[in-house]
RNA sequence: GCUCCCAUCGUCUAGCGGUCUAGGACGUCGCCCUCUCACGGCGAAAACAGGGGUUCGAGUCCCCUUGGGAGUACCA
């Protein structure tokens, strides 16, 4: 197997996204999976956009996924630093070579110009590409204005009549030609690196192996390689994944709810379950279980990767989660249901009340309401509840009521009890007492459950609905 | 506009010219188990976007149409 050395450069304007996050858990999976190296480079050059709060909350969320990193910005690494704005050594050397050769040249277009040169194009019905105004410019002139302190860009001259060819480790061969790509910036006018060099250099430096990114970026790739081509370096080999979008096959956006790593977490879904729902989305698994991450890496495979885009599916995070909830010892779920449920669950039932509800759980909310439903005294009864029970016989609770004095807690011997006396059976006999025991028709085995309740607050609920009659 | 990518059940997908009366998972719907729900077991409904080719034979190869998506930025 060929050992991948991949990475994951996020730009830190925000939360991670979900599709950013599949990303990152891809180049993993494979790096891990095939015993490479995997590498975190932070794109922090758009400086009006990014900030340290949002490279922290990245790292953060990543970390919170189960991923991690042989090289990045907090660990450091042979090939740093990890952030672009601190590799301004490393790219002056590489624009001087280019600039040398004449393969850049400085570019004075004001943005007015630029798009007012665009807006002709398109109305000509041209490609919308930069005219080249700034390469033809006398060399004189140039030394002039820039001696005269005029601002410039440096843009890379892109050759004509060349063909781009790779092989996309997804898509397959690709096929691009360089005269339908018109010279780019390459190093803005504030002096900070463009988007596609930084990117090409860097991924080239840090002896990337494997660039895994969005299917957004398979049109750019000509440009990085362009440039690594310019450059003399080793030129990585590309993986465009499929994007994700939402239920309806539009790109995901905010419209359609919660889709940041962090939203997720809030919303209480467990990192494992994410982990396994983003690595079967457009990915073919053959296994169907629940995985841990080393289980899922050593089972991802970059030939079972769809070139389809793949929808986002609640139903089916919802399934992972829920597996993910029954493979959770009890101290994690304790921790996930969070202070609303230990303020209500005493800290001698919680291992108890985690064993009775576990079962009945999907998100911290729902242990919540739980909590609420055991430890509420008295249980508000809802009119719904009241309704459900209004076909019940008279006596019924009487005799339950009994039946508790002698058996305590024990559920099974006062069910049997109950029903011996009322004489019912079956669910003429279960049901009531749920119902007015914990208030719902559905939920966690009573015989569990009893305990927790206490005798004084069952007491209490069967005395509400006796009297109630 | 131009360039590029994509197209199998509702969803994620298997399929890499015959073994496809198209397989699995999630979801849905039945039945069983059961004090309820869930779990588990069994079963069902559910797809090759359309049209042309190529071929003895096409879900699988080619073209067109349609429908999605991306790029064409001094945003990444």
């Amino acid at each position: 197997m060929t050992t991948h050395v991949t990475r994951f450069a996020p730009s830190p304007t925000g939360r991670l996204h979900l599709g950013n996050a599949r990303t990152a858990l891809f180049s993993w999976l494979l790096a891990r999976g095939s015993g490479g190296r995997f590498v975190l480079r932070v794109e922090d050059t758009d400086r009006e956009r990014c900030d340290e709060a949002h490279v922290q909350a990245q790292l953060e969320d990543l970390r919170w996924l189960g991923i991690d990193w042989d090289e990045g910005p907090d660990v450091g690494g042979p090939h740093g630093p990890y952030r672009q704005t601190e590799r301004g050594e490393q790219y002056r050397v590489d624009y001087n070579r280019l600039l040398a050769s004449g393969l850049a040249y400085p570019c004075f277009c004001s943005d007015d110009e630029l798009a007012a040169e665009r807006r002709a194009q398109r109305l000509a019905g041209r490609p919308p590409r930069y005219s080249g105004r700034c390469a033809r410019l006398a060399l004189d002139e140039v030394e002039r204005r820039l001696a005269a302190g005029e601002a410039a860009a440096l843009r890379f001259r892109v050759p004509t009549g060349v063909e781009i060819t790779f092989d996309d480790a997804v898509r397959g061969a690709q096929r691009f030609l360089s005269d339908d790509i018109g010279d780019f910036v390459i190093r803005r006018r504030d002096g900070g690196p463009a988007f596609f060099f930084g990117n090409a250099v860097d991924d080239a430096d840090m002896a990337i192996s494997l660039v895994v990114r969005g299917e957004d970026h398979l049109a750019n790739t000509p440009r990085q390689l362009l440039l690594q081509q310019a450059l003399e370096r080793p030129e990585p080999g590309y993986a465009h994944i499929s994007l994700i979008v939402g239920e309806d096959g539009s790109p995901l956006s905010k419209r359609h709810g919660s889709f940041s790593l962090h939203d997720l977490r809030e919303a209480g879904f467990l990192p494992l379950a994410v982990a396994n729902y983003l690595a079967r989305l457009g990915h073919a698994c053959e296994r169907h279980d629940l995985l841990d991450l080393p289980t899922l890496a050593q089972h991802f495979q970059l030939d079972r990767l769809s070139r389809s885009p793949a929808r986002h599916d609640e139903a089916q995070l919802l399934h992972w989660q829920r597996l993910a909830v029954a493979a959770a010892d009890w101290p994690a779920l304790w921790a996930w249901m969070g202070p609303a449920v230990h303020r209500l669950v005493p800290d001698s039932d919680a291992e108890a009340f985690v064993a009775a509800v576990r079962e009945n759980l999907l998100l911290p909310q729902d242990g919540l309401a739980w909590a609420q439903t055991v430890y509420s005294d008295p249980l508000p009864i809802d009119s719904a509840t009241r309704d459900a029970l209004t076909v019940e016989a008279g006596d019924f609770f009487l005799h339950a009521l009994r039946a508790l004095a002698v058996h305590g807690t024990d559920f099974a011997a006062l069910a049997k009890q109950t029903g011996q006396e009322a004489e019912v059976r079956g669910k003429a006999l279960y049901r009531p007492l749920r119902l007015a025991l914990t208030g719902r028709e559905h939920g966690p085995d009573m015989g569990a459950l009893l305990p927790l309740i206490t005798v004084e607050r069952a007491r209490r609920r069967l005395e509400a609905w006796a009297s109630a009659r």
